[in-house]
Formats: C-alpha cells, sequence, structure tokens
DNA sequence: CGCAAAATGCAAATATGTTGCAAAAAGAAT
DNA sequence: ATTCTTTTTGCAACATATTTGCATTTTGCG
C-alpha cells in the first residue's frame, strides 16, 4: 500500500466498474479522470465534495469563488459525467441536480429523499434497497436510482 | 354487485387510499372524479388510457384528435393529478410524463425503464421493489419511484 | 517558448412550463 | 330552451433551464 488510506468506492463508468476514491484532493482526481486541471474544474469539484445533497447548476455556482460562466458549469459537469466522476440524480425539481458517484453501491446510487412540506432533498446514504430480481429476460440493468417523497424529521 | 367487472386498482390521494377503476369510459371517470367533461379532457384521459408508456405534453397532444393549446394540456393533465387519475413519472429526459395512476402498489408504482441505446422507456409493470424499511425514524413515505436504466430485450 | 487541442465566455437559440386575461363552454337552475 | 354562474380554454407574453456556434483563451506537452 502506498500513501496514506483513501476510502474506496465503486463507480460505473459507461459498462464497467473502476475503484476510485472522490475524497482525494480535486486537483489528483481530475488528473486520473483523464481531465485538464483548469481552475474551474477544481473548484466545481470541491463544491461537489463538501456537498451534503444534490446540486443543480445555480446552487453550484453560488458556491463558487471565481466567476464562472453558466455554459461553462454545465459543460464542467457532463465532462465529470463521462468521466464517471458525477452522477445527474432524480429529484422533484426541474432543474437537473449532480452529485458526486460516490457513496454508490454497484449498480445503484443512495436513495434521495425530498420533503412535500418543506422542499428539501435529503440523501439517505445508508438507506439501502436491493436491486430489482423479477425483472424479466433481455433486460441488462446499469443502473437503478430511488425516490422518494414524503415528511422528513423536522416536517412530520 | 351491479354492471360489469372492472378490474379494481388502487390509486394514491393526499393522504390516503380509493379504489378506482381507470379503464372504464373515460366520460364515466371524468364524472365520478369530479371534473367536467369536456372534449379535451375525455381525449386526453383516452390517450393515456392507450398509452403504454409515460408521455409528455408534446406526445400527447400528438395524438389528439382535435387541436388542443399546450397550456390547456399542462392544465388538464394537473387537473387529472389533483382528482387522482394521473402520476407525473420519472424518465431520462427533461420533460415531465404522464401516465395513468393504476398498475400502482400502496405507496409506489410500477418501475419505468429506459434504454442507454435506443432511449425507449418502458413500464415494468410486474416488476416488483419493496418499500424502503431502513429509512431513520422520523421520516414518514408518501411515495417511492424507482427507475432503472440498461439495455433494454432489443438492444441487448 | 511555441504549438495543437481543449476549455471558456458570450450572445443567441431552443426547450419546457406558467401566468394573466378575455372569450367560450359546461352544468345548474328556471 | 333560456339564463346564470363557474370553470375551462386559447392566446400572447413571460419565466426558467439548458444548449449551440463561434471567437478567444488556456492547458499540457515537447
Ligand atoms: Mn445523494
Ligand atoms: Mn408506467
Ligand atoms: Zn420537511
Ligand atoms: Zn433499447
Amino acid at each position: 500500500m502506498d500513501g496514506p488510506p483513501v476510502k474506496i468506492v465503486s463507480i460505473y463508468i459507461t459498462g464497467f466498474y473502476v475503484k476510485k476514491a472522490l475524497n482525494r484532493a480535486a486537483k489528483e482526481i481530475l488528473v486520473s479522470a483523464g481531465l485538464r486541471r483548469t481552475g474551474g474544474r477544481v473548484e466545481i469539484l470541491e463544491v461537489l465534495q463538501q456537498a451534503k445533497m444534490p446540486l443543480n447548476q445555480e446552487e453550484i455556482q453560488a458556491q463558487l469563488d471565481r466567476d464562472l460562466n453558466r455554459t461553462t458549469v454545465y459543460r464542467t459537469l457532463e465532462s465529470f459525467i463521462q468521466a464517471g466522476l458525477v452522477h445527474r440524480c432524480f429529484v422533484r425539481e426541474r432543474a437537473w441536480h449532480y452529485e458526486l458517484a460516490h457513496n454508490c453501491r454497484p449498480l445503484q446510487c443512495h436513495p434521495h429523499f425530498t420533503c412535500t412540506n418543506c422542499d428539501r432533498t435529503l440523501c439517505l446514504k445508508d438507506v439501502f434497497l436491493p436491486l430489482v430480481k423479477d425483472i424479466p429476460d433481455g433486460f441488462i440493468i446499469q443502473r437503478q436510482q430511488v425516490r422518494i417523497e414524503g415528511l422528513c424529521p423536522n416536517c412530520s
């Protein structure tokens, strides 16, 4: 083993799995993902590393130190998705929401919970739902996503 | 028992369950849902009854005989949602997709499958996934939704 | 440093959904 | 059927979210 221990998570990349540590320094992650290390990418990745819930373009941009064009934010996120660093997740709002592709199990990320009262979205990182079992022949599952609506502890 | 047998399905309506038969004639359904029977509503409901997958506003409109304004289509769908006849479902595309609120189990509808190759979305009406069990104290589940991505039988 | 490829900013375009208001249609009462 | 009230509809404008084309800048590499 070389270097300090890092938490290893599984990331799904276009058809196969790789092991990757998304809690390393943003710069390192970019290099090992084969992405050019630009200021914007480093910052966006850092925002996502600190995020406690899926964020949309506007929320990400608001947390940046530098001014990045919104087009650039979208393009950066798309490059992260292609590299397998980021997922789009499944929330009630119209805007796409993005999240680091960590805290994932094989073929699925954790579920997301949206409160119908206060409208907050929470990551249920420790909640586990098995993969569907009785799917008909011929289907190949690449990813399963779960979304739950209801009342959060604050509102119930 | 009065009248011919109808398939009874469960529909989730704002906090409690009702039994309703969504394969009756569209006109009847509107009446029993307390909605005015307008030409547009009848047609939209019929389109949804025949649909084999979730449809968006544009797809619904394209299947109508009469010309309906897109605002009207959206408002009609919203009234169906309020009446518990229709759900919005979650697909990969940006546009909202709508589906009759049948083939549902308590607190959840069937999963939807989107093929990453041909981009088609299919209803997995007979696929069952249990409700999450290990959700922390304080959360109240009102609805669980599942989305699966992968290769469909045509593409695998 | 100098080059080629990739990333960025900006303006415009596109896609999707909502709002306000006036006109039309539906249902109830007569 | 006629009248009345309420709901629904169409239309234009607005709002929001995302994408595209193209010129400019930056990056990584030799
Ligand atoms: Mn999450
Ligand atoms: Mn369906
Ligand atoms: Zn809440
Ligand atoms: Zn397919």
